[in-house]
Formats: structure tokens, C-alpha cells, sequence
DNA sequence: TACGGTGATTTTATAGATATTTTTGCAATT
DNA sequence: AATTGCAAAAATATCTATAAAATCACCGTA
């Protein structure tokens, strides 16, 4: 009873680089992955009516695997669905970054906490190391100008990640992946062009450091505050 | 563009009740509710195989939409979807309940206090109303032995939504809906059969009475224990 | 007892049929 | 002339039925 099985729950977005190997997935779960690349991307806009007929063609499937997909995307909040009238992107307001940002600053916080109460030795190597991978990783990946690093994004989310693994909740841990991923859309929306020059990855050691301390006041006021201030220049952009 | 349509984002369950006049929903949405209300009364045990033709007959539907309600009730937890393998009712466990309890806890907690602090006069009458409304329900549709009482239980969550609900984020009552309805779930199955004799209505009375002297740390007290002395019970009988 | 093949069951996907919504065009009225 | 109302047509979503792919259970053989 104990198989180790596969259980697409929700498939975490690095499962993009299969190794082209045994491609065992079902049609929907390939279909679920690349909506919701072209969703989060900003290529299939907010708003915009996702047609059946042109999903299928455009990545080649049939109408039920789009159409599972679809609902899939439903309870991730990247799709709206309404009774006879189809699909259409969900769409963006100011007002849903806020509390998207107030939501996580919340959960985080609770997760962190509990995690720095319970965590393990292993756990604390763990923080370390993904601290340590994010550091070596450049932001951009051009220097003159900014061009988002799809493996620093990839490391950062499991910096955070990590810091509340060790929360006790995987219901928790499951809601603030989903948060993650929502705000990434809204970072990927908001062009990315004029970027903060301020010292991230010394944020990200300040918080490595308050965690290994277990100081959990100060390790939530540094997440908190990180968090703020990344989301400071979207909320400004959306509120034109 | 400021249709009022109806967006079937998370179908709740008092829409049972339909006035068989424009029965205009999809049949995705009658099977999801259909087999949602058939997982949580526990008819569809945990860990059953869901096998599509079996359900197909079952609800007189076809294959489309009862795949699609799958798909659906997959993020809310229910059930479990695995690639090339079908699907199967989520399985429960002591542990489980355990992390559901605590989760529901820390977001409940966040959310009256958000509530306590922002909630408006007009809240605080609705906090009343449904505090009143529920008080006059019997907890049993029969005297003499427990008989779960439908209109008890809608109230019930009214009750306890409406003290979260002008908490500033519709994400973190979405969540908390799927968690009480995830614990409903625990409750229906673990016979409800010998409940105890405390005076929940006057508990009930009690967190309705610190909320209108918006005396947060007390009512947040309250609810907690509330819900874990509710949540006793059941642990015992699971971890048999 | 362990291994491998074969048939039945079940999942998954496609294609075609039906019902609904939206658009378009026309006519009648203001 | 412009606008409203209606009806037919096109587009689209939804559902059913059928075919293909995968898994599972069983049995025989080494």
C-alpha cells in the first residue's frame, strides 16, 4: 500500500525540465503544466477568454484534456469558470495584489514561527544550504539590464520554501505554495524592467541568520518586511 | 463588463436546494456537488476507487463532466488523482485531523482578529443574527438519540464564518471554508453517535459576546478551545 | 517461489452530436 | 436617421459515445 506514486496534486512549476525521457504523464497533466507556465508568463493575459477550440490547437490536444486542465486551474485561482459561458483568465486588481501580500505575510508568518519552534538540526542545514544556492545564483541574467534567471526564481521559491517546511502543516505549507505562485504572476505582469538595486541576497542572510538563532520575532519581521518591500514597486505600477 | 454573472468558483453546499425553476447549471456543477455531498456524509468512503463508469451510472451523467467534477473536487482535497491510475477518495487519518485542527486554528485565529479590529457596526448585527439563528436550532432532529440535523450544521458554519468574514482577505476565508469543510468530513465519519452534553450554545453565546466587546485575545481564547474541545472527541475515536 | 506473458478491466483521449450563448441582420417604431 | 426589438445564424460550450492506451490480475512455466 505504501507505493510510491506519483500523485499530481499540484505539480510544482521545475517539472518543466523532463528529462525528455519516459514522458509518462498523462495529456492533462501536460496540458495543466503549460496553462498555467502561459498563465503565471503573462502570455495568456488577465481577462482574456481561454477558448477551447484554441487551446486544442494551440497545444495539441483533445477537448477533455483542456478541458480537466482548465478545471484544475480553477482552484488555483489562475482560471474563472462560469456555467455555459467557458473559461477566461482570472483576472489582476490592486486590490487583490494587497491582500494577496497581506494573505502571505500572515500564513508565512504563522508557518515560520511554528518552524523555528519545531525545526530540525537537518532542517537548519537545509535553510543553510538553500540560502547558500540562492547567493550564488545572479538575479539577472544579463547585466546591463534585467532578464529574470528562471533558476534563481526557482531558488528562491524553495529559500522560502524551506524556511517553513518544518511548520507541521502540510494543508498550511500546501495554501502558501499557492500564494507563492499567484504572486509570481503579478511580479511577471508588472514589467520587471526597473528593479530595485537594494541588497537582496543580504536580506536573505539576515533571515538565514535570525533563523538559525531561533530569534522567531526577529526572523518574522525580516520576512515580513522582505516580502513589503519587493511588492513596494507592483503595488505602485498597478495603482496607475 | 459588469455583468452580474454567476461565477461557480466554489459552489457552496446549501445550493442543494434548488426552486426546480431555471435549473440552467452545467452538469459538471450538479456532479460536483452531487459527489462532494456523497464524500463528506462519508457514503463514498475514504480510499474508495473511483472508477468513471460506475459514477457515470450513478449520477446519469457522462464521462466528460464526471471527470471534470473529479478534477475539481482534486484541490479541494477530497480526492486524490493519480496519473494513468484514476481517482480515489482522499484518505483520512488521526494525523491528518490533527494538522487540520492546528491549521484551522492558527488561520481562524488571524482572521477574527483581523475581524475584530476592522469589522464594521454592521458586522457585528450580523454576528449577532447568526449567533441568534443558530441558538434557536435543536443540535438533533431527534430527542431521545443523536440525529444529525442539516439546518443546525448550515448555521452552524454561518455562525463561524460570518466572525471571520470581515477578516480583509477573501483568500484566507476560502481557506478557511475548505478546512471546515474538510472537518465536517472527520466529523461525519467518525459515528457521531454519543456527542457530548457540554453547552455549545453557550459557547457559542460567549465568543458572539467577547467579539461585541471586541475584546480579541479572549475571543480568539474562546474559539480556539472551542474548537479543540469539539475536535477531542474525535481524535479519541481515530486513534483506536 | 519468482518471473513473464496474456486477457480483461479501467483510464484516457478523440471525434461527433446537442444545447446554449452570442452575434448579426433586418424591420418596425420613435 | 437613429434606436430598439426580434429572429435567424454563427460560434461556442457541453455532453455522449466510441476507440486507443495503459494498468492490473491471473495463470502457466521455469
Amino acid at each position: 500500500m505504501g507505493d510510491p506514486l506519483k500523485i499530481s496534486d499540484a505539480p510544482a512549476l521545475d517539472d518543466a525540465n523532463a528529462p525528455d525521457g519516459v514522458g509518462s504523464e498523462s495529456m492533462t497533466s501536460r496540458a495543466y503544466m503549460r496553462l498555467r507556465e502561459d498563465i503565471i508568463s503573462g502570455e495568456l493575459e488577465p481577462g482574456r477568454k481561454l477558448k477551447i477550440e484554441e487551446l486544442r490547437r494551440k497545444y495539441d490536444v483533445g477537448t477533455s484534456p483542456i478541458r480537466e486542465a482548465l478545471s484544475l486551474l480553477t482552484s488555483d485561482h489562475f482560471v474563472e469558470r462560469i456555467d455555459q459561458r467557458g473559461f477566461r483568465v482570472s483576472d489582476v486588481s490592486a486590490q487583490e495584489f494587497e491582500e494577496l501580500l497581506k494573505t502571505r505575510c500572515w500564513l508565512e508568518e504563522r508557518a515560520l514561527r511554528e518552524s523555528i519552534a519545531n525545526g530540525s538540526p537537518e532542517w537548519e542545514e537545509r535553510v543553510v544550504l538553500a540560502n547558500y544556492r540562492l547567493s550564488r545564483m545572479p538575479r539577472s541574467e544579463a547585466s546591463d539590464h534585467f532578464v529574470a534567471n528562471k533558476e534563481w526564481e526557482a531558488q528562491h521559491k524553495h529559500f522560502h520554501m524551506t524556511l517553513i517546511s518544518e511548520c507541521g502543516s502540510s494543508m498550511l505549507l500546501k495554501f502558501c505554495d499557492q500564494l507563492y505562485d499567484q504572486a509570481i504572476r503579478y511580479r511577471q505582469l508588472s514589467g520587471t524592467k526597473a528593479y530595485p538595486a537594494r541588497d537582496i541576497a543580504e536580506e536573505h542572510s539576515a533571515i538565514c541568520d535570525s533563523v538559525l538563532a531561533r530569534d522567531a520575532d526577529l526572523a518574522a519581521d525580516l520576512l515580513v518586511k522582505h516580502y513589503r518591500r519587493t511588492s513596494k514597486f507592483l503595488s505602485d505600477e498597478l495603482n496607475d
